[in-house]
DNA sequence: ACCCAGGGTAACT
DNA sequence: AGTTACCATGGG
């Protein structure tokens, strides 16, 4: 039986949350409507106050999107003890409303990867790609590809992406979980530390890959991504470091500022 | 034509 | 241990 399901969750942007660059497969279909990818899974959904609402769905995709949306966190009282800091507080009132996308381990690895020294609109592309090139078919789109399918590829297979010198990269982050000398299930159960240094023992995955890694896909808010754009914004706004209530949702908060910086700039160009 | 992008690697001091 | 050239591609 499918339905409209209401999920509530006061104060969730689903503008900011699919499109700070944590997530590459969502897409506006106008009126407050998005439609994306999880794996194999679609949904449309819609903005509405205090909550979003699920189309056509079911029971079953209603529990996979709640969590998928971390719909059960309390990101009030997160954002309200972020708020303490005052550099956090301002950064708040201009990217509120982004949540951590629970997204799946495999395809945030692969997305990541393709991430480096790259743009979001061409990353996008990219994965686009990917997945119309190995992932299944499906009525409403591509599927992103199984860890099978891609382990089989070569790279004259992968020329159609145009992703450059990361080819080489997501070949061996396919050869070595298709081989199981990296397991990602196992990854999950890891501490962070330990799991940052399994998943960098892919060739193209350093600490900034794994922490995106960890945080948008194994659901790690402890990890702190640096990429160029926060790393603008530690220096400008946290010389000294950071202060412990930051460090405690480093991740929600990182996302926070990337948002916050990224629109600043835009604004003032 | 140059610089940059949700960086990493390898080869240097 | 800390720099630096280089890596493909596309947009500004």
């Amino acid at each position: 039986m499918k339905n409209d399901i209401f999920l509530q969750s006061n104060g969730i942007s689903l503008e900011k949350t699919l499109f700070c660059g944590q997530a590459f497969r969502w897409e506006r279909t106008g009126g407050g409507k998005f439609q994306g990818f999880a794996l194999d899974k679609y949904i449309v959904v819609s903005q509405e106050e205090n909550g979003i609402i699920l189309h056509n769905a079911d029971e079953t995709e209603k529990a996979f999107w709640s969590n998928y949306f971390d719909i059960q966190t309390d990101y009030g009282a997160i954002y309200g003890e972020l708020s303490q800091d005052e550099t956090m507080s301002r950064a708040i009132k201009a990217a509120s409303g982004i949540r951590i996308l629970r997204q799946d381990g495999f395809e945030a690895l692969i997305s990541f990867i393709i991430s480096q020294n790259n743009n979001i609109k061409r990353i996008s592309g990219i994965i686009s790609r990917l997945c119309e090139t190995f992932g299944e078919k499906t009525a409403n789109g591509f599927a992103f590809p199984t860890l099978k399918r891609l382990a089989k590829a070569n790279e004259e297979a992968f020329a159609p992406l145009r992703a450059g010198f990361r080819t080489r990269y997501l070949m061996d982050a396919a050869r070595l979980i298709s081989s199981g000398e990296i397991k990602l299930e196992e990854v999950a159960k890891m501490d962070t530390d330990t799991a940052r240094a399994e998943l960098m023992k892919i060739k193209g995955v350093g600490i900034k890959v794994a922490d995106c890694a960890l945080l948008f896909g194994f659901y790690r808010i402890d990890a702190l991504p640096k990429d160029v754009w926060i790393k603008r914004a530690l220096a400008e706004f946290y010389p000294d470091g950071l202060p412990p209530v930051v460090e405690k949702y480093a991740g929600i908060a990182q996302q926070v500022l990337f948002e916050y910086i990224r629109t600043r700039e835009k604004a003032t160009v």
